[in-house]
DNA sequence: CGGCATCCCATCCGATACTG
DNA sequence: CAGTATCGGATGGGATGCCG
């Protein structure tokens, strides 16, 4: 229907072209901390501060840019409330609640297998 | 038994330090190439060169750097086969292979959901 | 073929100051 | 509280040349 690539086309993404859609969503969610602030916003909507908070050594401005991201891929809403002073709140949306459960994976792999990732870096480490 | 954490400790990984699990994990796979590598790596060894040309705009000097970080985790074996020239070849390990397979969750989730999310940037571009 | 070494520019990001 | 704006240093990574 419409402009929907055949399954066919689909599944010819190798080698991966830039715009391929592994590489589009890399793109906006591999980087330091998106995957663990879309973890966070997974149990309830948080606020701004409490975010940041959360997260050590993760700054103002970078998680600005990370929210602002996800925004504009429809992953998370942003609710601002008229108190004072103001009170902005970030959730996931249906679309960014699915991603999280995908990575979540992630994160179970992390810390089933981060013994055997710190043995080996030791065993090449001298 | 032995130096393994608790249960209890093992859950205890908010705020997200520097340290955690998760985030050592990330700190070597959430960049833009190297969940590629990993998929790519999946079917079978495969040659330098025939990695780089498989992912378009990965140029040597980054792939080198990908695949040193991921044979320090553990995650990729380097064979270096004594022809003229030589040959090398990188394997997933057995580690590397169950996070390829855990990985495999993204792309599928990519695939599945690109279209949802070029929508919503058309719909918040202009 | 599969690198390493060097140069050099683009971007990222932390620090800081200011605002609704 | 939740940002925006700006600056400057650190970092990443492309281009190039050379080598086993």
């Amino acid at each position: 229907m419409e402009t929907i690539p055949s399954a066919a086309e689909a599944k010819a993404w190798n080698p991966y072209s830039a715009d391929c859609p592994t590489r589009v969503v890399l793109d906006r969610i591999a980087d330091k901390w998106t995957v663990l602030v879309l973890g966070l916003l997974g149990d309830r909507p948080k606020r701004f501060n409490q975010l940041r908070k959360s997260v050590d050594g993760l700054s103002q401005k970078v998680l600005t840019q990370i929210l602002r991201g996800l925004e504009t891929d429809g992953l998370v809403t942003r609710t601002a409330f008229p108190t004072v002073p103001v009170t902005v709140e970030y959730a996931l949306t249906p679309l960014g609640d699915s991603l999280r459960t995908t990575l979540d994976g992630v994160r179970l792999w992390a810390e089933a297998n981060i013994e055997a990732i710190l043995q080996a870096r030791k065993a090449k480490g001298p």
